[in-house]
DNA sequence: TTTATTAAAGACTAATTTGTCTTAAATATA
DNA sequence: TATATTTAAGACAAATTAGTCTTTAATAAA
């Protein structure tokens, strides 16, 4: 697996507060943890994480919730997976050898050094918005339960 | 991470034998464990998937050991991968949302499935004989203690 | 035939990741 | 102010992955 559990989740949440995306109201932890089937407790742990990195905000109380810090037009998942993750994987050797990098390569370096760096660009250069807005025109799915139509609904 | 420990120990392990091949003679699994600094009863096992996958033979005994079942030119890395962490790294959802297809594609679709695809390219298209023919021409490393050089002497 | 060497098998432990639960703190509103 | 709603924080448990150890089986060679 690519992305872990958490951040693969720390994502899909990301893409449903740009689909649903209102500069001044907070979306509740609670009703998303329910829209994408994510467990609720531990999708507040991964919003933490992406709160502590700035890229959501969070309000306590009524009609509390988080929201996105910025326009999902400026937010690319790889900021996600950062928060997350980290980066290590597009940096790391694919067989986990010490000291990667020029000075000393493992075997398969000159391919995965491309094939990383293409992931690594396809992540810097897919925004939120982006993302929602090839979702509402196909009417696709974040969780098997409901598609972006009922979701945004 | 993309491949698992297991799985990287794999390849390490199958790119030593490849290095070290002769058509008739077993490398000892000990032996190998020391050079490649991987712990020896894990390798063990991770040895046993390989075997059982059908490519490499083991004979038990003194002077016995592990050997390729057949030619390095002919073994890719995607065997040693699909012998261990299996192929769905290849076929599943980045964000791991069930029915990835044609039917209800998620909206990173577009750019992960030619990265997959790509990767799987990568691993399909190398073979442990160039693996190992780069590596001695550069004299890189498999282990943090030994260049190849030191480890094929 | 006895002994040493080697892999196979599987039980066991440790570490990490994933997921759950409880309590505390902040906030709106009655 | 009292209550309900919401996130924050952290303890806890379950599941998965990684790693260790012991015993058994096969084989070569003395
Ligand atoms: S492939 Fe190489 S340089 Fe690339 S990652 Fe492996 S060790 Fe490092
Ligand atoms: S990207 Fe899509 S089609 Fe591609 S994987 Fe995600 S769901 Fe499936």
């Amino acid at each position: 697996m690519l992305l872990s559990k958490a951040c693969i989740y720390g994502v899909r949440a990301s893409l449903y507060m740009a689909l649903v995306y209102h500069k001044d109201s907070y979306i509740s932890i609670r009703d998303m943890s329910q829209k994408l089937d994510i467990s609720f407790h531990f999708l507040t742990k991964i919003l933490q994480q992406i709160t502590q990195a700035g890229l959501m905000h969070s309000y306590k109380g009524p009609n509390g919730g988080i929201n996105l810090s910025k326009n999902p037009r400026e937010i690319t998942i790889i900021e996600i997976i950062d928060a997350i993750d980290g980066l290590d994987v597009f940096t790391e050797c694919v067989i986990g050898l010490p000291g990667c990098g020029k000075n000393k390569p493992c075997p398969l370096h000159e391919k995965w050094a491309i094939a990383r760096q293409e992931l690594q660009d396809m992540f810097e250069n897919t925004t939120l918005h982006e993302m929602a807005f090839n979702s509402k025109k196909l009417n696709l799915r974040l969780s098997n339960e409901f598609s972006i139509k009922e979701l945004i609904d």
